[in-house]
DNA sequence: AGCACGCCGACT
DNA sequence: GTCGGCGTGCTC
């Protein structure tokens, strides 16, 4: 007898022998450990049990079960198997991502506790039937809840486009009682950085010990409690949790929520499995036939796309909780500032005057600055010489408290050069604005004032952030300054005034998605100002301030800025009119990958034709001393999925066969972002 | 992933 | 002469 396993590394499966003794324990979905190579001893999942020898292999012997009952279900295969074929990648990249560290234990340490927990460990407390009160919802909250229901009598998945502050979440809380009361399991995804410890108060209150958190950064323990709670007789019925929390098991599903369903946090692009948790959980609620409510106050275009053509339903919110007002937004011309040397720094006068003036009152500020660090990259004065990373080809990043350059990509790290390496000049010049320049520009414009940053070197930890999060929401700051992070569903109640130093350089990537994305962070960005008492005054600072982009943030027109944006995407057979697949070369040695990348989309352009573009090196072409080569292709929406997976696989492996290609590395990501 | 194998520099 | 640096090959 022999048994397919797999195990957490870049291979689908690897059989091995079942010894006689342990041929009634090996089932499909235990855990076995086996050993692999000449000394290693992993943890696998048994995928199946049969009795074909393969060739050209010496099999070894699973050495030991771990799992009197499977530990993944047959509706988690399904799940796994879809994965790895939707986002071409082997299922033990699956197995990885899907199972929580301590399921996977590779030492003889961490094997012993693996053993001993075979039973769940139960929580002392039972699921109350007394059902916690609902906070009564507001008439529009009323209406939206009522069309969500008529909505999922039709369809099973639902976008809820609800501007900021519109109270999504108190009706997630009542379709979410709702379905428990029907008995039925529901999955409440939040993208990582929006999981805090205000919301999970908030529905701990109304859910209370039914209700099971899942975050990444949760011990190794406390998400195999879950894991192993989900497993037992007494599964929690209502799961908050990160993307990952898609993998959980389930029996009983009836309602996924997708909070923030255009955060691109839900898709990765390292490591594999590159998953996108939106499209998974759509897949995942379709297994269960369970409804899926997508909410955002700037849906993705994908999404959004698809409620204006029907297949998903349209619940539209579009006043805010109380009547609040939305933020005014003034535009505030930089480049005219410029010309006139008016600027002083990253400010204009205009936002120094309204930043004042909130001083006065006593009120608090966020300013936004997508990027950290102290400025972009040093340059040489004399010969223009600019630091690079030695392992990726990009600017090193001057962090100016540490004395340091630093590569946002590999983590690469150096200290500022003495002198020029090229003409031996010593002074160096500071070029773009980051959070840590704005930091130290506000504290010479603004004598007095308590400033907190929040960016990924000073919230890198959980506690970090929540801690900077609790310091601002107590007015222990006026001003909090950073980057994306200051943007996701935070509720501070005294801040008046919201500054977005430069819109330009989210406008200027080279991206397809910029627009879109620009219109996204800003109104995100937006929405923190004027809570509660105080009405919000966003200034927002651009070169480009007579554009129509600018004109539909301003405006906060989506719809409008969504058809301008659609005309081009369908014209450059973009998304949501295509699918895009990146296929990625790697390799050591950039001549040799330029030859295989030519070779490789050559090939592909044999069967795919135009909708090939590339090779090309993306713009940061080297990455850990591994050159990079992209190659795009746009598919149509509606080309059968799995014939392009094979045929992508199959000149994978006729590329991989040449023996030149001896160290190239392929993968793929599908639908990046 | 992670470990063994293998091929070049500074040491007892 | 060797010890060990880490580049790279392979795992049922």
């Amino acid at each position: 007898m022999l048994a397919d396993v797999t195990l957490p590394i870049a291979f689908d499966s690897f059989t091995y022998l079942i010894p006689k003794e342990l041929e009634d324990r090996v089932m499909r979905g235990c855990r076995v450990v086996v050993p692999l190579g000449k000394s290693k001893i992993y943890t696998g999942v048994v995928l199946c049990t049969h009795s074909n020898t393969p060739q050209g292999v010496e099999l070894k012997a699973i050495m030991e079960v771990l799992d009197e009952q499977p530990v993944v279900n047959e509706q988690q295969f399904r799940f796994w198997q879809w994965i790895a074929s939707y986002y071409i990648c082997p299922l033990g990249d699956v197995m990885k991502a899907a199972l929580p560290g301590a399921m996977k234990p590779k030492d003889e340490k961490a094997l012993k506790t693996a053993t001993r927990s075979t039973r769940p460990a139960t929580q002392s407390s039972l699921p109350c039937s007394d059902i916690a009160t609902l906070s009564p919802l507001s008439p529009h909250q009323q209406k939206a809840m009522e069309e969500i229901g008529t909505s999922f009598q039709t369809k099973n998945v639902t976008l809820l486009h609800g501007v900021t502050s519109s109270g999504k979440t108190e009706i997630y809380i009542h379709l979410i009682s709702k379905y428990l009361q029907e008995g039925k399991q529901v999955l409440y995804l939040l993208p990582e950085i929006a999981l805090t410890t205000q919301i999970t108060e908030r529905l701990r209150r109304v859910f209370g010990d039914k209700m099971g958190v899942y975050h990444s950064k949760f011990t190794d323990a406390q998400r195999l409690t879950v894991y192993k709670r989900q497993t037992s007789d007494t599964p929690y019925q209502l799961i908050l949790g990160v993307r990952s929390s898609i993998f959980l098991p389930f029996n009983n599903l009836g309602l996924v929520i997708i909070d923030e369903e255009h955060e691109h946090s839900y898709k990765q692009q390292e490591p594999a499995p590159r998953y996108h948790a939106r499209s998974a959980a759509i897949m995942l609620a379709h297994m269960f036939g369970a409804k899926t409510l997508l909410g955002t106050a700037t849906p993705s275009f994908e999404v959004y796309h698809l409620a204006r053509k029907e297949r998903y339903g349209y619940v539209q919110l579009t006043h805010r909780f109380r009547d609040m007002q939305l933020p005014t937004v003034e535009v505030v011309d930089t480049k005219e500032a410029k010309r006139k040397k008016l600027m002083k720094g990253a400010f204009s006068p205009r936002l120094i005057e309204v930043m004042q003036k909130a001083l006065e009152r006593k009120e608090q500020i966020i300013l936004f600055q997508n990027r950290r660090g102290f400025s972009s990259f040093i340059e040489c004065r004399q010969c223009g010489w600019v630091p690079r990373c030695p392992h990726c080809d990009v600017t090193l990043t001057l962090h100016k408290k540490s004395s340091t350059l630093t590569c946002h990509y590999c983590g690469f790290s150096t200290q500022i050069p003495e002198q020029c390496p090229a003409c031996e000049e010593k002074r160096f010049t500071d070029i773009g604005v980051g959070t840590e320049k704005v930091e130290e520009q506000i504290a010479q414009l603004f004598e007095g004032a308590s400033i907190l940053r929040m960016d990924l070197d000073t919230a890198k930890t959980r506690q970090q952030y929540e801690h900077i999060i609790s310091d601002f929401s107590n007015h222990q700051a006026d001003i909090l300054i950073g980057t994306q992070m200051v943007t996701k569903g935070l509720d501070f109640d005294n801040v008046s005034v919201v500054g977005i130093l430069d819109a330009d350089t989210m406008l200027n990537l080279p991206d397809f998605r910029s627009y879109e994305r620009t219109f996204q962070t800003i109104s995100q960005v937006a929405g923190r100002a004027g809570r509660n008492h105080h009405p919000g005054h966003v200034i927002l600072q651009t070169r480009s301030a007579d554009s129509d982009i600018i004109r539909h943030i301003t405006t906060n027109d989506y719809w409008q800025m969504f058809y301008d944006q659609m005309t081009e995407r369908q014209l450059f057979h973009y998304p949501p009119f295509r699918r895009l697949i990146n296929v990625y070369l790697r390799h050591r040695d950039d001549q040799l990958l330029e030859h295989l990348a030519t070779e490789t989309g050559e090939r592909l352009r044999a069967i795919f034709g135009s909708r090939v573009l590339g090779p090309e090196r993306p713009p940061i072409s080297r990455i850990q001393s591994l050159y990079i080569r992209k190659i795009m292709l746009k598919i149509e929406y509606q080309a059968p999925i799995t014939q392009v997976r094979e045929a992508l696989l199959s000149i994978q492996s006729q590329i991989l066969a040449l023996p030149i290609a001896k160290n190239l590395n392929i993968y793929y990501d599908v639908d990046p972002l």
